[in-house]
DNA sequence: TTAGCTTCCGTATCATAGTACGGAGTCAAG
DNA sequence: CTTGACTCCGTACTATGATACGGAAGCTAA
């Protein structure tokens, strides 16, 4: 596998140049080799990296917690449980922040089911239901 | 209704203190009348208000969105259809982050139910997944 | 050789959602 | 009259995840 310039990873990884300038202030990514005149050199351990930070960005992790799924490589007897309960971990914060959602979509269908969608202002049942009401009954 | 200061305005609503004034500066609520000696007087409504942005907020709206949500209360030059036909965008916007985090959930699933659990990390399926699904691979 | 592209670096900027700070004024109680 | 609580204001700072800027250096090709 040929090494790659900093472009080039960025190309197959799916972000900008600066992102993994980015990332490797930020210890997501080691520091290159930089065999010619300074300029960085990637091997396929390094894109691959960005692709696994890629892909675990995609599932709602964020670069904090990434950085701790790879701190696991580190970590002599840390296993696959390890990685599983944090999936689990973020598998349970997804699903909350999906039945907040849900709820809200209720809502919304509840007062676009009601409203007439004729009608001046004054008379609009979701004007009324949002000032009336609003989402007081919380505390 | 009785009047309130800010500091029980913002112990009522759930928030602090800096946070109202925050979301005044957002223009997120009215300025307040200042009968006193300049300091903000809140009514019931601007209460209520603070709890209908922090309700919506817990359920994963921004800020702009609570705004588009509130303005919906306040369009000048439209009648009740045009507040509907904003609900219903609203309503579709939340239906696609639903599906999002859903397709989110669905992976985290997948890779929960293939994943051992048990030995190193070099058999976490997990992790394979994750480098495996960077979204690059632009040829 | 010169143009043009890439890379280097540090720093600044963006958006989001607040939180903290410092200094000043006001107000009621002791 | 002083203390302490509360308020005012503008500004700065936090964290997250990048993205942009400007100037200097090097590579490559016409």
């Amino acid at each position: 596998m040929a090494t790659v310039t900093i472009s080039a990873a960025a190309q197959e990884a799916g972000n900008g140049v600066e992102t993994i300038r980015f990332y490797e202030r930020r210890g997501l990514i080691d520091q290159p080799p930089r065999p010619r005149n300074g300029a960085r050199d990637y091997g396929g351990e390094t894109v691959s990296r960005l692709k696994f930070i890629s892909g675990a960005k995609d599932l709602g992790f964020s670069l904090g917690e990434i950085a701790e799924l790879l701190a696991l490589r580190n970590v002599p007897d840390a296993g696959c449980r390890a990685v599983k309960a944090r999936a689990r971990a973020k598998r349970a914060n997804v699903q909350t922040r999906i039945d907040g959602l849900r709820r809200i979509l209720d809502e919304l269908d509840d007062l676009i089911a009601v409203c007439p969608g004729e009608g001046g202002l004054e008379q609009c049942s979701i004007l009324g239901a949002m000032s009336g009401r609003g989402k007081a009954q919380k505390a």
